[in-house]
DNA sequence: ACATAATCGAGACGGTACGTCCCGTCTTGTT
DNA sequence: AACAAGACGGGACGTACCGTCTCGATTATGT
């Protein structure tokens, strides 16, 4: 955790801090974040201008932006893919289709940039967006693809990080490269592309 | 082109623009982008003074920032990857090779940041980038893959666009969100991995 | 009054402006200009620097120059010449070594520079400079003036502000436009050449 | 003389400068003056600009702004007042009629200024401006004072440098500080005033 | 009920960088 | 050689935010 103020103590006196001043500080970064800016961009000013906030309440909270950002992360429900259908295809089918429309909404595009760019820079929120965007999904992956294994439809010396990195860089390829109007049934394509060499000879 | 004065023709009166000070300014805009600093870091007064040049020939020369870092990218020659060998699985083992290696050079790496994450809110950076820095390689890439299937080394019904998103999206999904160390051999395994549904059967 | 918030009332929000920093900047304007700087050359950077104060401290209170430096002036109390002894002709004597000592001073020539140079570009600097340097001397030296015209020491029909102009005017231009080295007893023998004709026949 | 060039000498190889760009640049350079500049406003490029010159023909000419200067106050033909009436007292009026009609035009009173403020700063410029625009006018009042002391009109051990210092200088204050509007018949009243003391009893 | 005390919004603080303007110097090709 | 044009390194301009620091006002707890 990255609060400054230990949760689960003492009520110390003096006058609480205000959860709704909070929420409106995440809900503005996140705000700001999804109209494209990164990092650096986000300025303590303009979110506390917008949440309405004196700066104080946002430095009170958080020493620095990186903690400030990695709340707000981890504040975004990981909107987790829904649950899985009958064979290992259509799975990685619906997997990919998700990934992908997710990719069009602003605010995810923006995480997905600060995750991808910022790890230099900033390595604990690109540590803190992989936990709470990436793993689940991978986790997600990679049990479907350990299904195949197990029930035949996939060879079973697949190599799986490589699998889900075949999957998963493919699509991030297509989609942040592409070099005309991406195919309307990308997610398709890919999966019957890949499990040539994914299915048993 | 983004510079301001026609290049061409007509020789105007006065002094003429120091072609010196113009890469004193590109070098010394790209060592402060090598340091990791991202577009929005990156700033004027401080390229003017590395350079030692006044603000004043910078600004003569691009309005903005941006127009000067896409210069300052297109100055970076592309050494794109030497020549090819013998077999399509050679080639590319040896492709990604390069790729891999690229990634670990400070300067490529922030390049590379500023192309995904500035595409958004520089898209001529972005555009920019793509041209000097992906098309190139990517033509490079093609031309193994469809020799391989001109000479039976693969499909002939390879999809040649997804072939190239599987390789580097792999590739680059791989170093990126690594969980462990990499493997010394990564790019022959990710060129084995996928040329397994790239032969013909 | 110059300054932008209105000084009286209502305790707005915020932190409050710091005196200190006020006297800071008026001091190191003062103190520039006592160098012999006109409005000119008087620069804010150097004035904030001196003063150990941002620039938007200053701007904050002071939108252009001019308005700093009328402050500036009107807080140099004019240390104006001291009781009066006991004949006219004494205390004009008095009075003009009093004006000659202070035209060596740096810090008063400056501001009688400006005042006298600025007088057309800066109307409103010239404006105030004679409201506090000028007014209060004149008004002594009337005072001066008119006891002597009812104690029959000078002419009951003397025109006073004429007066005044010879007797000021004299000292400024010997001063001013000396040929050589000007006599010790300078003053003396502007009051008493002039007293002549002042002196009832 | 502040020109660089040596006047009398062998007539070098090459294009001669051009007397037209000279005069224009002294034009220029007063223009800008009359406008209520200072020597400190006064910029060559402005200069250069209303001259349609080159930067370079006037530096080429001047080292410094000063040098300029003066040479532009020496071309100003003191227009002295003319030739002298019957009475000394009718002189005088005439001589402040003129010294107060001058006044009026924007050259001579921003000529003044310069003279009177910039005296500290451009002493050459100063001494310059002494020598062309006060010394010919004190000559012309000294002669007037010393027929008038001669012919029995003035008191023969008239100071005749404190007797100029109190006309010119209270014509100066006058104008300089006046409270309200000048009456018309100012330079009548002050020499009638001042002859008081000057005329033998 | 009332002092104590941590929080709140507001906004001033010393700074850094911005992009513009002009300085006085220095190159150009032309006259 | 002098000319106009204009690029050069530099320095100050006034603006926008930065992250820190007071302010008076608010809101809870612990007597």
């Amino acid at each position: 955790m990255t609060m400054q103020q230990t949760d689960g103590a003492v009520r110390t006196a003096g006058r609480p801090r205000s959860e709704k001043a909070e929420k409106a500080i995440i809900e503005a970064a996140l705000d700001i974040l999804g109209e494209g800016s990164g990092v650096s961009e986000l300025s303590i000013e303009a979110i506390a201008a917008r949440a309405g906030v004196g700066k104080t309440t946002i430095y009170r909270r958080w020493s620095n932006k990186e903690d400030l950002v990695v709340d707000a992360l981890a504040s975004l429900k990981p909107p987790i893919a829904p649950l899985k259908g009958v064979s290992v295809r259509d799975d990685l089918v619906a997997y990919l289709q998700v990934v992908q429309s997710e990719s069009v909404h602003v605010r995810t595009r923006c995480i997905m940039n600060i995750a991808m760019s910022q790890s230099d820079k900033h390595p604990r929120v690109a540590e803190r967006f992989h936990e709470i965007a990436i793993k689940p999904r991978q986790e997600l992956l990679s049990a479907v693809l350990e299904r195949g294994m197990a029930n035949g439809e996939l060879r079973a010396d697949l190599d799986v990080p490589m699998a889900m990195a075949i999957l998963s860089g493919t699509m991030m390829w297509r989609t942040k490269w592409a070099d005309g109007p991406l195919p309307a049934d990308l997610a398709e394509r890919i999966v019957d592309e890949v499990l040539l060499g994914f299915r048993p000879r």
